[in-house]
DNA sequence: AGAAAAATGAGAATGATTATCATTATTAGT
DNA sequence: ACTAATAATGATAATCATTCTCATTTTTCT
Protein backbone atom coordinates (compact mmCIF):
# COMPACT_ATOMS: atom_id res chain seq x y z
CA UNK A 1 0.00 0.00 0.00
CA UNK A 2 2.55 2.22 1.08
CA UNK A 3 4.89 2.68 -2.39
CA UNK A 4 8.66 4.61 -1.55
CA UNK A 5 8.25 8.57 -2.04
CA UNK A 6 10.43 10.53 -4.34
CA UNK A 7 12.06 13.78 -3.23
CA UNK A 8 8.70 16.19 -4.50
CA UNK A 9 6.58 13.64 -2.41
CA UNK A 10 9.36 13.30 0.62
CA UNK A 11 9.05 17.39 0.92
CA UNK A 12 5.24 17.39 0.48
CA UNK A 13 5.15 14.94 3.18
CA UNK A 14 7.42 16.43 5.89
CA UNK A 15 5.96 19.92 5.65
CA UNK A 16 2.52 18.30 6.63
CA UNK A 17 3.96 16.53 9.47
CA UNK A 18 5.90 19.17 10.16
CA UNK A 19 2.61 21.47 10.56
CA UNK A 20 0.49 21.12 13.41
CA UNK A 21 -2.23 23.64 11.81
CA UNK A 22 -4.22 21.03 9.06
CA UNK A 23 -2.88 22.99 6.02
CA UNK A 24 -4.21 23.85 2.46
CA UNK A 25 -2.83 22.18 -0.66
CA UNK A 26 -1.49 26.33 -1.58
CA UNK A 27 -0.22 26.43 2.05
CA UNK A 28 1.83 23.59 1.20
CA UNK A 29 2.95 25.02 -2.09
CA UNK A 30 4.21 27.69 -0.42
CA UNK A 31 5.95 26.10 2.08
CA UNK A 32 7.49 23.16 0.01
CA UNK A 33 8.69 25.87 -2.87
CA UNK A 34 11.72 26.78 -0.31
CA UNK A 35 12.89 23.85 -0.42
CA UNK A 36 12.19 22.74 -4.45
CA UNK A 37 11.48 26.13 -6.19
CA UNK A 38 10.42 24.26 -9.13
CA UNK A 39 7.58 22.58 -7.90
CA UNK A 40 4.89 23.14 -9.67
CA UNK A 41 1.24 23.74 -7.99
CA UNK A 42 -0.54 20.83 -10.17
CA UNK A 43 2.56 18.38 -8.78
CA UNK A 44 1.11 19.35 -4.53
CA UNK A 45 -1.98 18.39 -5.72
CA UNK A 46 -1.22 15.59 -7.27
CA UNK A 47 0.94 14.51 -4.27
CA UNK A 48 -1.21 15.24 -1.84
CA UNK A 49 -3.88 12.95 -3.27
CA UNK A 50 -1.20 10.32 -3.27
CA UNK A 51 -0.58 10.48 0.02
CA UNK A 52 -3.82 10.29 1.08
CA UNK A 53 -4.77 7.22 -1.09
CA UNK A 54 -1.27 5.71 0.23
CA UNK A 55 -2.79 6.26 3.92
CA UNK A 56 0.52 8.74 4.55
CA UNK A 57 -2.43 11.50 5.01
CA UNK A 58 -5.93 12.23 5.22
CA UNK A 59 -8.00 14.89 4.30
CA UNK A 60 -10.04 17.26 5.66
CA UNK A 61 -12.98 19.50 5.09
CA UNK A 62 -15.47 22.15 6.84
CA UNK A 63 -16.62 25.30 6.38
CA UNK A 64 -14.80 26.91 4.02
CA UNK A 65 -13.84 25.91 0.46
CA UNK A 66 -10.71 24.63 0.45
CA UNK A 67 -9.63 21.44 1.91
CA UNK A 68 -7.06 20.75 4.58
CA UNK A 69 -4.31 17.74 5.03
CA UNK A 70 -4.02 16.23 8.49
CA UNK A 71 -0.63 14.08 9.05
CA UNK A 72 -2.06 13.01 12.15
CA UNK A 73 -3.41 9.60 11.01
CA UNK A 74 -4.68 7.97 14.35
CA UNK A 75 -8.35 8.34 14.28
CA UNK A 76 -8.99 12.19 16.39
CA UNK A 77 -11.88 14.79 16.60
CA UNK A 78 -11.97 18.17 15.69
CA UNK A 79 -12.74 21.70 17.14
CA UNK A 80 -14.14 24.45 14.85
CA UNK A 81 -14.04 27.80 15.54
CA UNK A 82 -17.94 29.16 14.87
CA UNK A 83 -16.43 32.76 14.60
CA UNK A 84 -12.95 32.27 12.68
CA UNK A 85 -13.07 29.04 11.49
CA UNK A 86 -10.41 27.61 12.94
CA UNK A 87 -9.99 23.79 13.03
CA UNK A 88 -8.28 22.02 15.83
CA UNK A 89 -7.53 19.30 17.00
CA UNK A 90 -8.74 17.79 20.33
CA UNK A 91 -6.04 16.37 22.35
CA UNK A 92 -7.32 14.02 24.02
CA UNK A 93 -8.36 10.35 23.03
CA UNK A 94 -12.23 10.95 23.25
CA UNK A 95 -13.64 7.37 24.22
CA UNK A 96 -17.42 7.34 23.03
CA UNK A 97 -18.96 4.04 24.02
CA UNK A 98 -19.16 1.49 21.47
CA UNK A 99 -22.69 0.66 21.60
CA UNK A 100 -24.03 4.15 21.11
CA UNK A 101 -21.55 4.36 18.11
CA UNK A 102 -22.93 0.88 16.90
CA UNK A 103 -26.76 1.94 17.84
CA UNK A 104 -26.47 4.98 15.34
CA UNK A 105 -24.82 2.54 12.72
CA UNK A 106 -27.56 0.33 13.20
CA UNK A 107 -29.81 3.07 12.78
CA UNK A 108 -28.69 4.16 9.54
CA UNK A 109 -27.66 0.76 7.88
CA UNK A 110 -24.10 1.87 7.55
CA UNK A 111 -21.75 -0.80 7.72
CA UNK A 112 -19.67 1.12 10.45
CA UNK A 113 -15.99 1.67 9.73
CA UNK A 114 -14.59 5.08 11.74
CA UNK A 115 -16.22 7.68 13.08
CA UNK A 116 -15.27 11.53 13.90
CA UNK A 117 -16.54 13.88 16.47
CA UNK A 118 -16.78 17.49 16.09
CA UNK A 119 -16.78 20.19 18.33
CA UNK A 120 -18.01 23.64 17.62
CA UNK A 121 -17.47 27.05 19.95
CA UNK A 122 -14.81 29.85 19.94
CA UNK A 123 -11.59 29.16 19.75
CA UNK A 124 -9.07 30.74 22.44
CA UNK A 125 -8.01 33.55 20.06
CA UNK A 126 -11.75 34.77 19.68
CA UNK A 127 -12.68 34.21 23.06
CA UNK A 128 -9.92 36.86 24.10
CA UNK A 129 -10.91 39.35 21.21
CA UNK A 130 -14.55 41.48 21.70
CA UNK A 131 -17.02 39.67 23.17
CA UNK A 132 -19.77 39.30 20.03
CA UNK A 133 -23.03 41.51 20.32
CA UNK A 134 -21.80 42.99 23.71
CA UNK A 135 -19.59 46.19 22.43
CA UNK A 136 -21.30 49.86 22.24
CA UNK A 137 -21.30 50.91 19.13
CA UNK B 1 -34.52 37.28 13.93
CA UNK B 2 -37.06 35.18 12.02
CA UNK B 3 -38.20 38.03 8.94
CA UNK B 4 -41.22 37.13 7.11
CA UNK B 5 -40.45 35.47 3.95
CA UNK B 6 -41.63 36.62 0.51
CA UNK B 7 -42.54 33.98 -2.16
CA UNK B 8 -39.20 32.97 -3.37
CA UNK B 9 -37.69 32.45 0.11
CA UNK B 10 -40.65 30.21 1.25
CA UNK B 11 -41.08 28.47 -2.07
CA UNK B 12 -36.84 27.40 -1.53
CA UNK B 13 -37.55 26.66 2.31
CA UNK B 14 -40.23 24.63 1.23
CA UNK B 15 -38.42 22.63 -1.25
CA UNK B 16 -35.31 22.32 1.28
CA UNK B 17 -37.75 21.01 3.89
CA UNK B 18 -40.13 18.37 1.41
CA UNK B 19 -36.44 16.85 0.71
CA UNK B 20 -35.14 14.39 2.93
CA UNK B 21 -31.72 13.72 1.12
CA UNK B 22 -29.75 17.50 2.06
CA UNK B 23 -29.73 19.27 -1.48
CA UNK B 24 -27.63 21.31 -2.90
CA UNK B 25 -27.73 24.75 -4.22
CA UNK B 26 -28.34 23.82 -7.71
CA UNK B 27 -31.04 20.61 -7.10
CA UNK B 28 -32.88 23.39 -4.67
CA UNK B 29 -33.14 25.27 -8.34
CA UNK B 30 -33.92 22.83 -10.27
CA UNK B 31 -36.80 21.87 -8.06
CA UNK B 32 -37.84 25.53 -7.26
CA UNK B 33 -37.64 26.46 -10.86
CA UNK B 34 -40.85 23.95 -11.34
CA UNK B 35 -42.98 26.46 -9.55
CA UNK B 36 -40.86 29.82 -10.03
CA UNK B 37 -39.43 29.33 -13.69
CA UNK B 38 -38.63 33.04 -13.47
CA UNK B 39 -36.00 32.88 -10.48
CA UNK B 40 -32.26 32.82 -10.95
CA UNK B 41 -29.25 30.91 -9.38
CA UNK B 42 -28.65 33.88 -7.88
CA UNK B 43 -31.47 34.28 -5.90
CA UNK B 44 -31.09 30.88 -5.07
CA UNK B 45 -27.66 31.07 -3.43
CA UNK B 46 -28.78 34.11 -2.01
CA UNK B 47 -31.88 32.97 -0.45
CA UNK B 48 -29.87 29.81 1.13
CA UNK B 49 -28.01 32.40 3.11
CA UNK B 50 -30.30 34.73 3.97
CA UNK B 51 -32.23 31.28 5.15
CA UNK B 52 -28.95 29.77 7.18
CA UNK B 53 -28.59 33.44 8.88
CA UNK B 54 -31.95 33.53 9.93
CA UNK B 55 -31.54 30.01 11.35
CA UNK B 56 -34.43 28.44 9.32
CA UNK B 57 -31.82 25.68 7.86
CA UNK B 58 -28.33 24.84 8.68
CA UNK B 59 -25.15 24.19 5.87
CA UNK B 60 -23.28 20.99 5.44
CA UNK B 61 -20.38 20.21 4.12
CA UNK B 62 -18.04 17.09 3.30
CA UNK B 63 -16.06 15.03 1.05
CA UNK B 64 -17.58 16.80 -2.35
CA UNK B 65 -16.88 20.26 -3.05
CA UNK B 66 -20.67 21.26 -2.97
CA UNK B 67 -22.36 22.50 0.20
CA UNK B 68 -25.48 20.79 1.07
CA UNK B 69 -28.55 22.15 3.08
CA UNK B 70 -30.41 20.56 5.69
CA UNK B 71 -33.79 21.82 6.83
CA UNK B 72 -33.56 19.71 10.42
CA UNK B 73 -32.52 22.19 12.49
CA UNK B 74 -32.23 20.54 15.94
CA UNK B 75 -28.96 18.93 16.88
CA UNK B 76 -28.61 15.63 14.76
CA UNK B 77 -25.96 13.46 13.41
CA UNK B 78 -24.53 12.09 10.12
CA UNK B 79 -23.07 9.01 8.20
CA UNK B 80 -21.47 9.52 5.88
CA UNK B 81 -21.10 7.12 2.59
CA UNK B 82 -16.95 5.99 2.42
CA UNK B 83 -17.93 4.55 -1.14
CA UNK B 84 -20.39 6.82 -2.83
CA UNK B 85 -20.08 10.02 -0.60
CA UNK B 86 -24.24 9.45 0.50
CA UNK B 87 -24.98 12.26 3.75
CA UNK B 88 -27.48 10.43 5.53
CA UNK B 89 -29.18 11.44 8.56
CA UNK B 90 -28.50 9.35 11.29
CA UNK B 91 -32.28 9.32 13.26
CA UNK B 92 -32.05 8.62 16.46
CA UNK B 93 -30.58 10.97 19.06
CA UNK B 94 -27.04 9.91 20.07
CA UNK B 95 -26.40 10.89 23.40
CA UNK B 96 -22.50 11.52 24.17
CA UNK B 97 -22.19 11.92 27.30
CA UNK B 98 -22.00 15.65 28.14
CA UNK B 99 -18.61 14.91 30.81
CA UNK B 100 -16.57 13.67 27.87
CA UNK B 101 -17.77 16.44 25.57
CA UNK B 102 -16.80 19.09 28.18
CA UNK B 103 -13.79 17.33 28.46
CA UNK B 104 -13.09 17.51 24.62
CA UNK B 105 -13.44 21.08 25.05
CA UNK B 106 -11.25 22.00 27.92
CA UNK B 107 -8.83 20.04 25.97
CA UNK B 108 -8.68 22.34 22.98
CA UNK B 109 -10.10 25.57 25.15
CA UNK B 110 -12.79 25.65 22.95
CA UNK B 111 -15.97 27.88 24.51
CA UNK B 112 -18.18 24.85 23.90
CA UNK B 113 -21.71 25.51 21.85
CA UNK B 114 -22.75 22.24 19.99
CA UNK B 115 -21.25 19.38 18.51
CA UNK B 116 -22.07 16.82 15.89
CA UNK B 117 -20.92 12.95 15.27
CA UNK B 118 -19.88 11.95 11.93
CA UNK B 119 -20.09 8.14 11.38
CA UNK B 120 -18.40 6.64 8.37
CA UNK B 121 -18.89 3.31 6.87
CA UNK B 122 -20.15 2.27 3.13
CA UNK B 123 -24.12 2.73 2.84
CA UNK B 124 -26.47 0.19 2.50
CA UNK B 125 -26.79 0.84 -1.67
CA UNK B 126 -23.50 0.81 -1.74
CA UNK B 127 -23.59 -2.62 -0.04
CA UNK B 128 -25.70 -4.16 -2.18
CA UNK B 129 -23.07 -4.01 -4.78
CA UNK B 130 -20.10 -6.15 -5.76
CA UNK B 131 -17.86 -5.76 -2.59
CA UNK B 132 -14.61 -3.79 -2.99
CA UNK B 133 -11.25 -5.74 -4.40
CA UNK B 134 -13.60 -9.28 -4.18
CA UNK B 135 -14.54 -8.87 -7.58
CA UNK B 136 -12.55 -11.22 -10.29
CA UNK B 137 -11.45 -9.05 -13.12
C1' DA C 1 23.66 3.58 -23.66
C1' DG C 2 18.83 3.35 -25.38
C1' DA C 3 13.96 2.28 -25.17
C1' DA C 4 9.92 2.32 -22.42
C1' DA C 5 7.43 3.97 -18.55
C1' DA C 6 6.44 7.24 -15.06
C1' DA C 7 6.58 11.81 -13.13
C1' DT C 8 6.61 16.68 -13.74
C1' DG C 9 5.09 21.50 -14.28
C1' DA C 10 3.01 25.20 -17.18
C1' DG C 11 -0.99 26.59 -18.45
C1' DA C 12 -5.86 25.88 -19.88
C1' DA C 13 -10.34 24.23 -18.42
C1' DT C 14 -13.87 23.33 -15.04
C1' DG C 15 -17.33 24.16 -11.77
C1' DA C 16 -19.20 26.00 -7.54
C1' DT C 17 -19.83 30.23 -5.53
C1' DT C 18 -19.80 35.34 -5.27
C1' DA C 19 -19.99 40.05 -6.97
C1' DT C 20 -21.98 43.57 -9.95
C1' DC C 21 -25.52 46.22 -11.58
C1' DA C 22 -29.46 47.64 -14.23
C1' DT C 23 -34.24 46.51 -13.72
C1' DT C 24 -38.34 45.36 -11.07
C1' DA C 25 -41.09 44.86 -6.91
C1' DT C 26 -42.32 46.59 -2.36
C1' DT C 27 -42.89 49.97 1.21
C1' DA C 28 -43.91 54.36 3.44
C1' DG C 29 -45.43 58.94 3.36
C1' DT C 30 -48.60 61.99 1.28
C1' DA D 1 -53.87 56.28 -5.58
C1' DC D 2 -49.18 58.82 -6.46
C1' DT D 3 -44.49 59.15 -5.67
C1' DA D 4 -40.07 58.83 -3.76
C1' DA D 5 -37.20 55.83 -1.36
C1' DT D 6 -35.78 51.16 -0.48
C1' DA D 7 -35.21 46.47 -1.03
C1' DA D 8 -35.19 42.34 -3.89
C1' DT D 9 -34.27 40.19 -8.23
C1' DG D 10 -31.95 37.83 -12.00
C1' DA D 11 -28.65 37.99 -15.90
C1' DT D 12 -24.12 38.04 -16.38
C1' DA D 13 -19.27 38.49 -15.32
C1' DA D 14 -15.66 37.55 -12.04
C1' DT D 15 -13.29 34.62 -8.64
C1' DC D 16 -10.87 30.93 -6.98
C1' DA D 17 -9.85 26.12 -5.68
C1' DT D 18 -9.21 22.20 -8.06
C1' DT D 19 -8.62 19.25 -12.14
C1' DC D 20 -7.14 18.30 -16.76
C1' DT D 21 -3.91 18.23 -20.74
C1' DC D 22 0.15 17.55 -22.77
C1' DA D 23 4.88 18.41 -24.11
C1' DT D 24 9.12 17.78 -21.62
C1' DT D 25 12.04 15.64 -18.19
C1' DT D 26 13.38 12.00 -15.13
C1' DT D 27 13.59 7.31 -13.81
C1' DT D 28 13.61 2.41 -14.66
C1' DC D 29 14.92 -1.60 -17.02
C1' DT D 30 17.45 -4.25 -20.36
MN1 LIG E 1 -6.33 16.72 13.01
MN1 LIG F 1 -29.21 16.15 8.47
ZN1 LIG G 1 -11.72 31.47 16.34
ZN1 LIG H 1 -22.77 4.64 -0.66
Amino acid sequence: MHDRLNKNSMAVLKMVRASHSHPTASEVYEAVRQERPQIGLASIYRILHNLVEQNYIKELRHGDDTCRYDAHTARHDHAICTQCGALLDIPIDVALPQDLLEAAAQATGIEFSSHELRLYGRCPTCQGQAVQHKTVE
